[in-house]
RNA sequence: GCUGGAAUCGUCUAGUGGCAAUGACAAGAGACUGUAAAUCUCUCGCCUUCGGGCUUCGUAGGUUCGAGUCCUACUUCCAGCA
């Protein structure tokens, strides 16, 4: 059983310790999204200088390329890619969401590679098989999202959730028992809470995840920060609290994390930040900018002088500005740095406060400042 | 000097008688949440009450209902010959 300490509540936010095989996280913590292994433009040891604790790479992506068979003869995700510390994987799930050309039955889904067209086949058997096979400490089940907003559709996807869940459950402990009679290192699962903005779904999704007796909880097929902390309420009340709970795919607005926090998530994991980076928009206390812009041409100040990553302690837009518009990869660099190291900084801070009693107001100032446009 | 060829939005470019005129780049702005994203979208002659109006393809004339496109001259550039 994935062991997790929690040292302070306050409401139903909690500080807590996830202590995995391959090291701590404390929490509320943000998970750098590593989804082919990578975070896009940074290295390892950018991440680790930054202050990220731990990172989440794609199960999906990785059949695809390099493969499972190439991960486990490098001894597995954390060894493959030098992060020397916890890890964990998406199921896949995801892809159902966001590829086209996929088919889902009660088996499973059929997805044509988006890299030759291949068609595939992943189910909740295979998505567990591929995840103990690539090591990550730990693992989600294998959901089904869904586009639709009806109340059927959602209610649909949730059920079909459930039944994948049983059988990523039962492929689980067997897959767990090969290896703890080969002495591997103990690897786990969260299950999955759907329900889309329903919250009679969600509730109902909650309680069912619950009686599976999981490591731990995602919650999914969140997209925005509306009406997420109403949701979270009502899903965190019906989750047991001695388990950890990761918010899945949110954390590109500092608002998701502040509310997710405060409902009581421990983690968050998000491509946004570095994909913002990429592109040119980076967070500043005073909201995000888009260096981009041609204001900044002339300004010679640090992105922000309240930050102390690498980018904002050493360089000026006006020459981030420049590296945009001249389409140095230094400038995704730099960026995904200060990117990445904003939001995980953010997520450290809600945990320091939490403990100082100041989250509230803490929360209050940052948001406002934040948000003030 | 002669003989050819060329001149179109900031740049390169499409266009060989029929709607301010193609594409790329540059420029300006926007979007992005479990990453098919180093991506995508919009604007890009001037004015506009968004219906449209006005002025444009080196310069000046001409032919034509109509010219970036054909003709004449000039200017500039390129190539070859002197």
């Amino acid at each position: 059983m994935l062991k997790f300490d929690i040292e302070k509540r306050v409401g139903l936010a909690r500080v807590g310790t996830i202590h995995t095989p391959h090291g701590d996280i404390k929490t509320p913590a943000f998970i750098g999204a590593a989804t082919r292994a990578t975070v896009k433009a940074l290295t390892m040891e950018q991440m680790r200088a930054l202050g990220s604790q731990s990172i989440l790479a794609n199960t999906y992506h990785l059949v695809l390329r390099p493969g499972v068979e190439l991960i486990q003869e490098a001894g597995g995700l954390a060894k493959f890619c030098s992060w020397y510390g916890p890890t964990f994987t998406d199921s896949g799930g995801f892809q159902i969401f966001s590829l086209p050309n996929v088919k889902i039955t009660e088996h499973g889904v059929k997805f044509k590679s988006h890299i030759d067209g291949a068609m595939l086949e992943m189910t909740p058997e295979s998505s567990m098989q591929a995840q103990w096979a690539i090591g990550a400490d730990i693992h989600m089940a294998f959901d089904h999202l869904t586009k639709s907003e009806k109340y059927e559709d959602m209610k649909l996807a949730m059920e079909r959730t459930h039944a994948w869940l049983d059988r990523c459950v039962v492929e689980n402990s067997k897959l767990a028992a090969e290896a703890h009679a080969k002495k591997s290192p103990e690897q786990y699962l969260y299950a999955i809470v759907q329900g889309g903005t329903f919250n009679d779904l969600r509730a109902e999704s909650a309680r069912y995840c619950a009686s599976k007796k999981p490591d731990g909880f995602g919650i999914g097929g969140v997209f925005t920060a509306d009406g997420m902390a109403e949701m979270l309420q009502t899903v965190n009340n019906v989750l047991p609290e001695n388990k950890p709970r990761h918010l899945l795919g949110m954390g590109q607005e500092p608002l998701d994390l502040f509310v997710g926090a405060e409902y009581g998530c421990d983690t968050f994991d998000c491509v946004g930040p570095t994909r913002m980076a990429r592109n040119g928009s980076l967070y500043t206390l005073d909201g995000r900018i888009n260096i981009k812009n041609a204001k900044y041409k002339h300004d010679f100040t640090p992105l922000t002088s309240e930050c102390n990553c690498e980018c904002c302690k050493n360089y000026n837009k006006a020459y981030l500005h420049h590296l945009f518009k001249t389409d140095e990869i230094t400038a995704k660099i730099l960026a995904s740095i200060h990117n990445e190291h904003f939001i995980v900084s953010v997520v450290d801070a809600i945990r320091t406060e939490l403990l100082k009693d100041s989250f509230v107001d803490y929360r209050n100032t940052f948001l406002s400042r934040y948000y003030h446009n």
